[in-house]
Formats: structure tokens, C-alpha cells, sequence
RNA sequence: GGGCUUGUAGAUCAGUUGGGAGAUCGUCGCCUUUGCAAGGCGAAGGCCCUGGGUUCGAAUCCCAGCAAGUCCA
């Protein structure tokens, strides 16, 4: 397919021959003429383990060092990593390789590279084969990507992939690799909307690196298909390698698994926590682990069939029982992945990801309550935070994590706790429902198991070991959380808003934005550019157009003294269109028009004042918060503004009133508020990813602006010094996701206005009470206590007057066969009432009882006696009979009934029918 | 962004088709025993999350909001 593209100088030169791999038909080059096999797993198996293939042994630190050490020297430039949490990006939470750092606008050609060529090591996080972790012997979550990226143009070439496949051999044998072991391997790459030929990096059965030459990218109309997409050539074309750490420091040492290399101290103590002996030194032991890491090499273990037919492999190579060889795995493969968990929530949480059940937040719950299962599964009771401390101390080459340790900690207890109290919840939900299902005799349903877990986070294992303690059984199926997947049904549409003009405006300039060098100016003459429907562009603008959560905003354009009405006004590539209030027909403007602008003055203002605010709001949150915190959108508006905040619990009215206390001294302080246009590269450089709190502007130069000490990329208008903002107020704070905060505030006037506003609410309810509003909180407090004293009172008085009522009404009973019969209104009663004498009158138990009262249309109840019951009389029927006569409905059961209605005139009539209606019963 | 679940006494929860607000634990009082644990009897403690709607009548049904839990992308 692109065959061509592997037919390079370097091959011929270097002596390397072009194979067909015997097993799997893959093309790939070795120095070794006689190899038959690709060198990639499953073809080979890892011959590297108790076998190193390098001539010395790294850890983390040095085989980092070395590679990115090896790459400087090779004139490229080293680059500090990027945070594992993707900010800069909206299409991936995670970063999932070292080449999403540079997209979209670095790749696409758009912003130019930070550096040209650069070498880096990128900590990424992928939980696509959570299940394989610490099973495989080779599958981590989190791992680094060293690389190194070259970014050519035509025309503008750094070098391309005779000078890549040079490095990496050169890389290789500077390790001391046997230069005929290494196979590099043809496979075709496409990913994220680019592709491109690429070259695998074999060596003992390992894959240590991937060779990617981006030069494709996906077109409907592109003439290249790759796995089933259409791709066209891209006129920039990029060097995009990728080798892992963690396997090249494997490699070397020839552990029996990859996490016995990696973090080898945290794994042994966390075994000893674990109570599990892991004798690396003990041949067999070590025999069992080897042998079990080179067969999970070949088949994915993720699949519970796969995993027992490799438990079955290496019982028989080792000569023991599949029981026995479980025995032994389960609990280490345990301890392998709670230590490459508990490493990736290290990376996850000081890099800023709040645990929730949103977005990334999500991601880090999800590693975060496996772990702690699995902990619990293995008896290991110190806290989460404590193996996350082990982590942190292990990577000194992080220094950023020892400042975090604090949040950390407060997070993962959080965390913890709320865990816990799933689980306790669960478990009384569970034993409940087992009980139910236990008097019936059954078993607990699937649907029951699905709801528990999709509900209410019980995972099914849980919920089966709660059940056995109550004694039911339960049926779990393998595929349960594909049941559950099925569950949800895929109906996702999305509605893309796209502007129907694109066609047109991408023909216009840009527009010439004068809101930005003048941002009191209101008043401004434009030529018009074009003009369509209701939609004008002009040369130049004074109106600000919608974005960074700012509205855009309004006005007026004048033509020869006709005054049109401006309500809308967006951006397009640049080209600012405003929406004019009337229809084109109506509209004298005609291209090549000069007209006269005027934006609205007081709405603008409130807009800077709301969006300037939000930046002090911002850095307050994070003085009083901590530095996890970190915008998640922001929207203003003319009366107020509101800031979404990462958070891991819930704002307290102390820490608000603090944030509302440090924002007005900013604003007091009366500090310059500065904007400047930089490179984007060197503002990151200086200022790091904060500047993207608000989203990531396209463009290689963006606008940073500085309010107090919040600098963040932002396009908006803003006050020219932070005294302008005037008071701001805390409105609310509400929690819009588990870990996102939502904080109302409101700048300026508004400001006033709201303070005015509640002002006038705490007048109003203390003029109510006719107290002064400082007493409110004692006197509301008073007044509703004895409200409820006199609730009760008023419920003592009416069991008494029922008593009364009884008293006397016993005595009016008439005698209806056996039955007597209470038949009578009572004025002004409520139901409560009634229902109190019917109650009480039919404790005599061949009473039948009719009562209706007159207050609020008409009620009635009706009750019987228990002989009266025997002898046929239903209250519930005569009830409705009655209700029926006054216009309304009734019923209840035959002991009890109420009923009612609207037309109290005809109570008599209700009475009298509902007698005889008794006496119809007892006749029967 | 989508889905599901839940808001009732201090706590944990019941509450059948809309028709007398309940249980258990805890609290308080008395009794028994008095070393404690407990046991017996009794009592207090409810804006049934909020606001609308339907109905003669809503803890219960409908809508909106607030709060909380949870799964998935």
C-alpha cells in the first residue's frame, strides 16, 4: 500500500534486507539475512527477559537522561513535559502520546513548533487496557513517550526519515544493542485525522519504539486509503517518533515483568503490605513470573477466556495446576497494578485533575475506586495517599508533585471516604433486595445487579459477596459490563451550530478590531464591505463580537442619518459580522457606504466590568482554594457573571465570603490592567498552560492579559485598571458537576443593584415581622417554633373536640338492623377532624359512621365498625356515592373513606343517600 | 454531553392502586436490676427538599427548581 515509502537510503546503505515475516506477512528490515520472523509479538517471543539486551542497566532517571541527553547532542532541543491532563486540548482529556502536545495548531502548520527539532519525555496516561494491567507483565497506564519531533514545510525541511531511522539505530547501538537483532517493522499509522507510513522498533520481541512520518491527513476527497478512511498528502510533513521509557529501561535489566523494573522499590513494599513473598532472587518463582510475562506477550489478557488459557499455558510449562498457578498470580498481579494505579493517579492528581463523575474528573475516579477495591481485596488498609507519597518521593525528577502533596492528600481522603459511604450504602441496598428475594425464594435478578452497579457504582462482585453473607446466591455473567454497556442506548445526536455565511465572509479581510487598542472609545466610522440579508461587515469595528463568554455587543449604525439597530454581532475567521435588527429590503446601506458606529455604552461597560471581575474572581478563588483550582467556563452577563471552577468539595460560605474579601482589595488596589500580544510559544514558555483557564485561542501570537497577578490568553474587553470593576459581590455558589463549582457574582452597578436587591428583601421580611432586620435570624427562629408549638396544640384541641363530638353522637345513633348509624354534619370541621370522630365512634365495632362538614366546599368520611364490616357495609362505596351527590369524588377503603365536594346545599341529599345505600348492603 | 437513582423523625430506612405519617437504632422519663451490658413500660421528636399543577383529597401522579448518588462518552 505504501510500499514506496519504505524504500529508503538508510536500508541499502546500512546492509538491511526487506522481509515477509514468515508467521504474520508483515514487511520488515533486518541487518540479519537469515531472520524469518518480524521480531514483534506474537511472531517472537520477548527473548529479552533474564536476558538483557542492552550492555547496562537504567532506571527511570537515567534511561530519561541518556535518551533525551543523546537527542541534545544531536542538535535537538529539550522540551519540558506537558501536563498529563490535555487543557490545551477539547477533542482528548488525557494526553495519550507525545505528538498531542503539538496538536492541533503545531501540526496543522498554524502556530509554528516551540522548537525545531525538539526532543522531549512525555508522561501520557491511556486506560484503553486497564484489565491487562498487571497481568500482562507488560501494560502500564501511565508510561513516558520519549521522542523526538521534527516539523518540515516544503521547502523548509529539518529532515525526514532516512536522518529518523538513522537516530534511532545510532540511539540503539550507542546502548549497546546487537545491531542484527534489531527488526524494524512496516506497519501503516493513522490517528486523530492524520496517518502516514511508519516504522516499528523490534528488539527481543519487544516494540521499544514507533517511527511515525505524518504526512497525511484525512480528506473525504483524499486518493490514500488507510483502514477504510480517505487521507490526501499535507504540505507540512512531521517527524513523529515515540519510545517508551519504561520498556527501554525493561529491556535493559530483563525483569521478569515491566513493573519489576520500573518502580521495583514501591512494588516490594506494597508486597510486604500485601503480605505476598516476592523473591525475585528465588529461580523458580522468578521462572513462574518470566515465563508468564513472555506468553502474556502474545495474546491480549484482557479477555477472561484469554487469561485462563494463559494461566493453562504456563501451568503445564512449569508443571503445575492452573489453582495452584492462580493462587500465586492473582495477588501479585495485584500488587502490579495497584502500583501502576496508584503512580497514574499521582500523575492525574498533581497535574491537576479534580476526581468527579464528569470529563477526566471521571477517569481519576475510575482508576482511583479500582485501586482502592483492589486494596481492600488484598488487605492493605493505609491510606491511598500513603503509596501516592511512595510515588512522589520515586520520581524526584518531578519536583512539581512534592508542592501538591498537601491537596493531594485532602483529595484522595475525600475520595476515599465518599468510597466507603458508596459501598455502606450499597450494601444495605443489596442485603435489603437479597432478603426480599430470599423470602420468595429466588435468586437476585441480573436487572437487580445491572441497576446496583449503573445506579448506585456497586460493582457486581460487591454486590454477590454482600448477597452470599445473607445467604442468596447470584447468578454474575461474564459479559455483565457489556450488559450494562447494552443498557445504554447510542442515540447521540449532535447539532453542530454552523454559521451560514462562511462561504462568503472567508472571501472578506480581516477585520480591524479597534475595541482592542481602544477600549473607552464608542463612537467610530466604517466602510462597509458587504452587506447580505441583515448581516453587515465593515472595515474596521468598535463592536465586540460573542466569545470567551463575553456577549457581544449591541448598538446602532447610522447611514445618512437612518439609524439601524445592531442586536448581534459574531466572529467568523476573523471577519466580524454585525446583525442588524431589520431585514436587508428595508436597509439603505449599500457596499462602499460609510457609515457611523455607536456601541452601547452601558452594556459594554458592564461586560468589561463582569469580565475583569471574573479574572480577579478567578485568582482569588485559587489564592483561597488552592492551585488545583482552574476555570472551567465562564459567562457573563449584563446584571452579573458566573466562573466554573474545578473544586473538590463544596465552597464553603467562609471561603466565598475570603474570595469576596481578596477580589475587593484587588479591586481597591487599583491595579493597571495590561494586554499584549505574544508568540505563543514564548508565552507558554513564560507563563505556562494557566494562560488557557479560558480556552485556547487558534493563531500563532495570542493576547495575554494581565489582571493583578491572573495572566491568562483572552480576547475580551476589559476595564483599564481594576479599581473601574467597582465592588464586586458574591451572588451564589452551586455545584453544577462533583468537582466543578459554580460561583455568581456580580461588578460595578450591578453590583449595587444586587446588594440594593437583597437590601430590600431583608427589609421587606423584617417590616413583615415589624422587627429590625438584625433581630430577623432570633425572631424568624422564635416565630417558627411556635408555629410548631401551636401545630400541636391545634392538633391536642381537635383530638379533644372529637372526644367531645363522640361523646354526644354515640347517644344520636339510630338503629339499622344490627347497625347503628351515625349520620350528621358538622359544621365548619375539617377532614382531620372527621376523620378523628369517625375513627374513634368506630372503635364501637357495629358502628357505621357518615360525617360532612361544610368547610371549604364540602368533605366527607365515612366509617365502619368491625362487625358492621362483617355484616357488608363498605365506607369506600358510600363514600363515593355521597362525594358524587355534593359534585365531587371520593373513595378509600371499606373500614375508611374520604371523599368530597363543591356543592355544600346538598349535603342533606348526601346523607340521606348514603343511608340508604348502607342499607342496600346490609340487605344483601 | 447523555443515561439512571434518591431527598420522609437526630441516624438508617418502610410507606402497596392517591384516601388515618410508620419501623429500627438513638434521645428522654419511669420500672426492673443495680457492677456493667441489657430487659420491661411510656414519651418527646416530622414545612414528608422547595415551588407550581392535576384532584373533593398528594409523602404518593405531572412539571420546574435545589440538593445528593452513580454509570457511560
Amino acid at each position: 500500500m505504501l510500499e514506496d515509502e519504505y524504500q529508503l537510503d538508510f536500508f541499502s546503505e546500512n546492509g538491511f534486507v526487506r522481509k515477509q515475516c514468515s508467521k504474520c506477512g508483515s514487511h520488515f528490515w533486518t541487518r540479519d539475512t537469515e531472520r524469518a520472523t518480524c521480531g514483534d509479538a506474537p511472531c517472537d517471543p520477548y527473548s529479552f527477559i533474564g536476558n538483557p539486551v542492552f550492555k547496562k542497566k537504567f532506571d527511570l532517571a537515567e534511561m530519561r537522561e541518556y535518551y533525551l541527553n543523546f537527542f541534545e547532542e544531536r542538535s535537538h532541543t529539550r522540551l519540558e513535559r506537558y501536563p498529563v491532563i490535555a487543557r490545551w486540548r477539547d477533542d482528548i482529556y488525557l494526553t495519550i502520546a507525545s505528538i498531542a502536545d503539538f496538536q492541533p495548531f503545531v501540526t496543522s502548520g498554524e502556530v509554528p513548533p516551540p522548537a525545531n527539532p525538539l526532543t522531549i519525555s512525555q508522561p501520557c496516561i491511556r486506560l484503553s487496557d486497564l484489565d491487562a494491567v498487571g497481568r500482562s507483565g507488560r501494560h502500564l497506564t501511565t508510561f513516558e513517550m520519549m521522542a523526538h519531533h521534527a516539523f518540515n514545510k516544503q521547502g523548509d525541511e529539518i529532515y525526514w526519515k532516512d536522518r529518523t531511522m538513522e537516530l534511532c539505530d545510532e540511539f540503539l547501538n550507542s546502548l549497546g544493542a546487537d545491531p542484527m537483532a534489531v527488526t524494524y517493522k512496516e506497519e501503516p499509522w493513522a490517528g486523530g485525522g492524520n496517518a502516514g507510513p511508519c516504522v516499528e522498533v523490534l528488539i527481543g520481541g519487544l516494540e521499544v519504539g514507533t517511527l511515525v512520518f505524518m504526512n497525511m491527513e484525512q480528506s473525504d476527497d483524499g486518493d490514500i486509503v488507510i483502514k477504510g478512511e480517505n487521507y490526501r498528502k499535507m504540505d507540512n510533513y512531521i517527524v513523529d517518533t515515540g519510545y517508551g521509557l519504561e520498556r527501554l529501561v525493561w529491556a535493559s535489566k530483563g525483569s521478569p515483568t515491566i513493573y519489576d523494573a520500573v518502580f521495583p522499590g514501591i512494588v516490594n513494599e506494597i508486597m510486604d503490605l500485601a503480605g505476598v513473598k516476592h523473591e525475585l532472587d528465588d529461580s523458580e518463582y522468578a521462572n513462574i513470573l518470566s515465563q508468564n510475562a513472555r506468553l502474556a506477550g502474545l495474546m491480549d489478557v484482557s479477555e477472561k477466556a484469554n487469561l485462563f488459557e494463559l494461566r493453562k499455558q504456563v501451568a503445564s510449562s512449569i508443571g503445575t495446576t492452573v489453582e495452584k498457578l492462580s493462587s500465586i498470580m492473582e495477588p501479585v498481579e495485584s500488587v502490579y497494578a495497584i502500583t501502576d494505579h496508584t503512580r497514574c493517579l499521582t500523575f492525574m492528581l498533581a497535574d491537576g485533575i479534580i476526581p468527579s463523575n464528569v470529563k477526566a474528573g471521571y477517569l481519576a475516579r475510575l482508576v482511583l475506586r479500582r485501586t482502592l477495591r483492589m486494596m481492600k481485596d488484598m488487605g492493605i488498609t493505609i491510606p491511598l495517599f500513603e503509596i501516592v507519597k511512595m510515588h512522589v518521593h520515586n520520581l524526584p525528577e518531578y519536583p512539581e508533585f512534592q508542592e501538591k502533596l498537601e491537596v493531594i492528600e485532602d483529595i484522595l481522603y475525600h475520595e476515599e471516604r465518599k468510597f466507603a459511604d458508596t459501598l455502606e450504602r450499597g450494601k444495605r441496598m443489596i442485603q435489603k433486595s437479597a432478603k426480599h428475594y430470599k423470602e420468595a425464594g429466588e435468586k437476585i435478578p441480573l436487572d437487580t445487579l445491572i441497576e446496583m452497579y449503573d445506579s448506585h457504582g456497586i460493582p457486581p462482585e460487591i454486590s454477590k459477596q454482600a448477597a452470599s453473607e445473607v445467604g442468596v446466591d447470584v447468578d454474575l455473567p461474564d459479559n455483565f459490563y457489556s450488559l450494562v454497556a447494552d443498557g445504554h442506548s447510542k442515540a447521540e445526536k449532535k447539532v453542530v451550530k454552523e454559521f451560514s455565511y462562511s462561504g462568503r465572509v472567508s472571501k472578506l479581510p480581516m477585520t480591524k478590531k479597534l475595541f482592542y487598542d481602544e477600549p473607552t472609545r464608542m463612537r467610530f466610522e466604517a466602510v462597509v464591505l458587504d452587506i447580505f440579508d441583515n448581516h453587515l461587515v465593515l472595515d474596521s469595528t468598535l463592536f465586540y463580537p460573542e466569545g470567551g463568554g463575553q456577549p457581544a455587543d449591541h448598538g446602532t449604525v447610522t447611514v445618512e442619518d437612518v439609524v439601524h439597530n445592531i442586536i448581534d454581532v459574531q466572529v467568523v475567521d476573523g471577519v466580524v459580522v454585525h446583525i442588524i435588527e431589520e431585514l436587508e429590503d428595508e436597509l439603505h446601506i449599500r457596499k462602499g457606504d460609510m457609515v457611523y458606529g455607536h456601541v452601547d455604552e452601558e452594556r459594554r461597560m458592564s461586560h468589561a466590568c463582569h469580565h475583569t471581575a471574573t479574572h480577579i474572581v478567578n485568582d482569588a478563588a485559587r489564592k483561597v482554594l488552592g492551585d488545583h483550582v482552574w476555570q472551567a467556563g465562564a459567562q457573563k452577563f449584563v446584571d452579573k457573571a458566573r466562573l466554573d471552577i474545578s473544586h473538590y468539595k463544596r465552597i464553603s460560605q467562609e471561603e466565598l465570603n475570603q474570595i469576596e474579601i481578596l477580589a475587593n482589595r484587588t479591586v481597591m488596589e487599583n491595579q493597571r490592567v495590561t494586554a499584549e500580544w505574544m508568540d505563543r510559544v514564548e508565552a507558554e514558555k513564560k507563563y505556562g498552560f494557566g494562560l488557557y483557564q479560558g480556552g485556547v485561542p487558534p493563531g500563532s501570537t495570542i493576547r495575554v492579559l494581565k489582571v493583578a497577578d491572573d495572566i491568562e490568553a483572552c480576547g475580551g474587553t476589559h476595564c483599564v485598571s481594576t479599581g473601574l470593576v467597582g465592588p464586586i459581590k458574591m451572588l451564589k455558589t452551586e455545584r453544577i458537576q462533583d468537582g466543578v463549582e459554580r460561583i455568581e457574582y456580580a461588578a460595578g452597578l450591578a453590583a449595587v443593584k444586587a446588594m440594593q436587591e437583597m437590601e430590600s428583601y431583608l427589609t421587606q421580611a423584617a417590616d413583615a415581622l415589624r422587627v429590625r432586620p438584625e433581630h430577623l435570624p432570633s425572631t424568624i427562629d422564635r416565630f417558627f417554633t411556635e408555629w410548631k408549638e401551636f401545630k400541636k396544640e391545634n392538633q391536642r384541641l381537635k383530638d379533644d373536640l372529637a372526644h367531645v363530638h363522640v361523646m354526644q353522637m354515640a347517644n344520636e345513633a339510630v338503629s339499622i338492623g344490627d347497625l347503628r348509624l351515625v349520620a350528621t354534619m358538622i359544621p365548619n370541621a375539617d377532614i382531620d377532624e372527621l376523620v378523628k370522630i369517625a375513627g374513634e365512634l368506630t372503635t364501637n365495632k357495629n358502628m357505621v359512621v357518615l360525617l360532612a362538614s361544610d368547610s371549604a366546599g364540602v368533605k366527607i368520611v365515612g366509617a365502619a365498625g368491625e362487625d358492621a364490616l362483617k355484616a357488608g357495609a363498605n365506607a369506600g362505596q358510600i363514600v363515593r356515592e355521597m362525594s358524587a351527590v355534593v359534585g365531587g369524588g371520593g373513595g378509600g377503603k371499606p373500614a375508611m373513606a374520604r371523599g368530597g365536594g363543591t356543592d355544600a346545599s346538598k349535603i342533606d341529599e348526601a346523607l340521606e343517600a348514603g343511608r340508604s345505600m348502607l342499607e342496600e348492603q346490609i340487605n344483601k
